[in-house]
DNA sequence: ATGGCTAATGATATTAGA
């Protein structure tokens, strides 16, 4: 079973190189972030129809031209849950958490706020949001397989960095930002990729500017945190780097995760 | 220490990304 996580930076532009790449690796579900648009586009038979055509059900959660996230399988899409449970004051009601059951496994696909810098409100908005979503995966990694994989907007360790002291005064790399993975694994996850890639620049994250990709001077921010079931079936965890290069292409590679 | 680029928008600069 191959399930892959991408940031794909716009499904609307992006749509192309989707579909070839689903045509290409073949992933039984695909977990995508930032598809920045509403549920509308893909309440579009014309829109949708292009992955139906390929065996995947799709289900979306957008409210607007930000964030968004979705989940495409073609081994079964049911039980869907968008948001965090419970009231969500803004801004924890954007459109940044989708689960559904795929196969038996619980499928957490998630975009992580920025944080922007460390003195805007924005990154307590981000450490808030990372303990909103521990809570809300509790109750899955207590009675399910669960993969929770995304864009989680934080390099965890120094290694998952090409240049650590660069980002020392940024966000992605502070204390509490680690500390907000380290409570989320404390539940019963598993950062999966360090399992298979271990050695140094294993990055799924480039910036668009000139030479940083060519450089491999990138960020670890997509994760695949396992429960130990699913950790323990993981036969292969890989960065599809080729497809973070040419034009149009995402600022972030596809994670995939290949499970016996 | 800084800047470089990309995407979206009733937009021709601004916000956001990371």
């Amino acid at each position: 079973m191959r399930i892959v996580t991408w940031n794909v930076n716009s499904v609307r532009v992006r749509q192309p190189r989707v579909l070839a790449w689903l045509r290409r690796h073949q992933p039984d579900v695909a977990l995508l972030q930032e598809t920045k648009c509403t549920d509308g586009l893909f309440a579009q038979p014309e829109f949708t129809g292009e992955y139906e055509a390929l065996g995947y059900q799709v289900a979306h959660h957008g409210h607007d031209h930000w964030n968004g996230v979705a989940v495409l399988s073609r081994v079964g899409l049911a039980e869907v849950q968008r948001g965090f449970p419970g009231v969500n004051r803004r801004p924890f009601d954007e459109a940044r958490v989708i689960a559904a059951t795929c196969g038996g496994l619980r499928l957490w696909s998630v975009y992580a706020p920025n944080g922007r810098t460390l003195a805007d409100p924005h990154y307590l908005y981000k450490l808030v949001w990372f303990e909103r979503l521990r809570a809300a995966v509790v109750p899955s990694v207590a009675s399910a397989p669960t993969m929770v994989a995304g864009d989680f907007n934080v390099a965890p360790t120094d290694l998952d960095i090409y240049d650590p002291v660069r980002w020392r005064r940024r966000t992605h790399a502070s204390p509490a930002e680690r500390a907000g993975i380290a409570a989320l694994c404390d539940t019963g996850l598993h950062d999966v990729t360090r399992d298979h890639l271990a050695e140094a620049g294993v990055y799924t994250w480039w910036s668009y500017r000139p030479g940083q990709f060519q450089l491999n001077r990138g960020l670890r921010i997509d994760l695949a945190l396992c429960t130990p079931d699913l950790a323990a079936r993981t036969r292969g965890v890989w960065v599809d780097t080729e497809e973070r290069a040419g034009s149009p292409a995402s600022d972030h590679a596809p994670l995939v995760v290949d499970l016996a």
